[in-house]
RNA sequence: CGGGGCGUAGCGCAGCCUGGUAGCGCGUUCGGUUCGGGACCGAAAGGUCGGAGGUUCGAAUCCUCUCGCCCCGACCA
């Protein structure tokens, strides 16, 4: 390509709309514009780059068998009223309707599709697996689209569908799934984690995380320092030092508090007690993940520890929750936020028609002798004993591991929490789908089973939003070689000297004809401006051509550490299809 | 959806408070000098001031409505 012909609209300032460093560069270097929130036109250099990236894909894909389909963007709404989605989805879901006054919708995922085609197909187990993924794009009503490529209304996702006659089958496929991810990923240039993560009320037993780390991201990860346990703060633990108490009354005793609102206000009241001999006490509103019906729970905690409210939910199977309003838990407890406690709660709800659930996390197991609220204004109660005197409902975790706590899973790591950005998820799905919308087989002994699947996804444009975010300097964006928009950049420093130009024109046919993909910098600019460019959009290499040719050198220059060195004229090709070979 | 901010030339912004013929920088075009890290001089083109309605002799500026975008929060397979 000759960088003059080719469209390349760079911006020497930043775009005011852009906050995010991966959104500013991929506007200023000219790979995507803007069209509305949440909606870009990738441009061609970055329309290369996802190209590249999809490729990748492609090839892990076809690696563990996936064939790859080509399924509609538009859906009739039958489909997606079939699995009961079309309620679920809500306001994320785009919908239309057709001239008949049919509801439509544009796809947010595929699995109605998929599974629809599976049930009229596959009959028998002997035709699985299937391994079935499409590239396609994927729109989705967000109510906060943001940070540029990140958070679209309208993206490129790659989806993956396995189907297996039985969990073993799942498993295998899982995992298969799961190696060809990691392969993607590195090949792309990408650092990532993988988390256990929350698969949420959609169901499904288990789901791994890809997460980049980039301060732009909007989950935030537990990672430990020295084995591979990484996980969703949602779903992360840790090890934490057991408190010891000593034997209590025998029975809580309540004692006046006045004033004393929160944890640490009791900490320091005479009589009271250090936060990790109290329970925390909160009030939540649950709404169930099947009746949709809401109604109160009481989620227990050690006095210095932080409620996770994803996990809440999780614990209680709940398709969301949230905080009870003042008045509600007056009504519920007849006590305010301050004053309360698990003793005797479910009593108090119980006089005003209301069935409380209590969820202790499991910090307070075997805790006796603790303080807490007396579920009255001003009063606290000390002797309590969780199991004694409260008796939780259910145990869960509940709490927000924090940084420097110990790692569950090795002997000696701690933790490291930061945030990242989803680049793909991998789902074990089980029969939700197959039952909803009966696809089934024959088993070997002539039994008719749901088709146990498996979903997997990765965001395209999140594959360069990461890698612009993990890799880029003060100068510009710095591609990772495999999915960078071109191997080499060939810069003519003077198009006014023939010699030079001669030198750059025969330098850049003998690189393609190396089979690499190269811009050729042809254009009548100063070469400060050219160096710029270069830098800006981030080519691994550039070949200078300058003054120098009449000694037979040009310089070769290296994007990532900026170290340049002259080289002869005839030895450059090999040696930049050596680098542009290199991988990362 | 709640809170905040912003829509003025291709891009970045000033002008608005206190109404009176729309400006700056970058970019673009032409001419000249320059030519290895975003050159300089000179000339020029380019704007229904997001849209609609209103107040006024007169509205980018004041008022009402509306559309759009960004950020924070809530939300999020």
């Amino acid at each position: 390509m000759r960088w003059s012909q080719y469209f390349i609209p760079t911006l020497r300032e930043d775009p005011a709309d852009a906050e995010v460093v991966s959104h500013r560069l991929l506007l200023r270097a000219g790979f995507v514009r803007q069209l509305g929130a949440g909606i870009y036109s990738i441009l061609p250099l970055g329309w290369r780059v996802a190209r590249r990236a999809e490729r990748i894909v492609r090839e892990e894909m076809e690696a563990v068998g996936g064939q790859e389909f080509f399924l509609p963007a538009l859906h009739p709404a039958e489909i997606w009223k079939e699995s009961g989605r079309w309620e679920v989805m809500g306001e994320t879901m785009f919908r239309l309707r057709d001239r008949k006054g049919a509801d439509m919708c544009l796809g947010m995922t595929h699995e109605e599709i998929f599974t629809s085609i599976a049930r009229h197909e596959i009959r028998s187990y002997k035709q699985l697996p299937q391994v079935w993924f499409q590239i396609q794009t994927k729109f989705r009503d967000e109510e906060r689209p943001k940070s540029g490529l990140m958070r679209l209304r309208q993206f490129i996702m790659k989806d993956a569908y396995t189907f297996d006659v039985d969990r073993a089958g799942l498993d295998k496929s899982f995992e298969n799934q799961r190696s060809a991810y990691k392969k993607i990923f590195d090949r792309c240039g990408i650092k990532y984690h993988i988390v256990e993560a929350s698969s949420g009320a959609m169901g499904g037993s288990e789901s791994n995380e890809f997460m980049a780390r980039t301060s732009a991201g909007e989950d935030f990860i537990a990672v430990c320092e020295s084995c591979d346990y990484a996980g969703n703060l949602e779903k992360a633990t840790s090890k934490i030092p057991a408190v010891e108490d000593e034997a209590g009354p025998d029975a809580p005793e309540e004692f006046p508090t006045p004033g004393v609102r929160t944890i640490e206000d009791l900490t320091t009241f005479p009589g009271g007690a250090a936060a990790e001999r109290q329970v925390k006490t909160l009030v939540y509103v649950a709404t169930d993940g099947k009746t949709q019906e809401q109604y109160p729970v009481l989620a227990l905690l050690r006095g210095d520890h932080q409620l996770h409210e994803v996990k809440l939910g999780d614990s209680l199977g709940a398709s969301a929750v949230r905080p009870a309003q003042n008045e509600e838990i007056v009504e519920l407890l007849g006590a305010s936020a301050g004053s309360l406690g698990g003793v005797g709660a479910r009593d108090k709800a119980a006089a005003s028609k209301k069935s409380l659930r209590v969820v202790a996390d499991n910090s307070l197991k075997g805790r006796r002798n603790m303080t807490t609220g007396a579920n009255k204004d001003d009063h606290h109660l000390r002797g309590v004993g969780v199991e004694r005197d409260i008796k939780p409902d259910t145990w869960a975790d509940l709490r927000t591991v924090q940084k420097g706590e110990a790692c569950p899973n090795c002997e000696s790591g701690t933790l490291d929490i930061f945030k990242a950005m989803e680049i793909g998820h991998i789902f074990k799905l089980g029969t939700k789908y197959a039952e909803s919308m009966g696809a089934t087989v024959l088993t070997k002994d002539g039994k008719e089973v749901p088709i146990v699947m498996g979903s997997y996804g990765i965001g395209i444009e999140r594959i360069l939003s990461a890698a612009v975010e993990q890799s880029h300097d003060a100068d510009g964006i710095v591609w990772p070689k495999a999915i960078a928009p071109f191997d080499v950049v060939v810069t003519v420093t003077n198009v006014k000297q023939q010699e030079i130009v001669d030198a750059g024109e025969r330098l850049y046919e003998e690189l393609r004809r190396a089979g690499l993909e190269v811009l050729l910098d042809d254009r009548d600019e100063r070469a400060g401006v050219k160096f710029k460019d270069a830098d800006l959009i981030g080519i691994p290499l550039r070949v200078t051509v300058g003054k120098k040719v009449s000694d037979g050198k040009v310089e070769l220059f290296d994007r990532a550490t900026k170290q340049s060195e002259d080289v002869g004229l005839d030895e450059v090709a090999g040696r930049v299809q050596g680098s542009a070979l290199s991988g990362l």
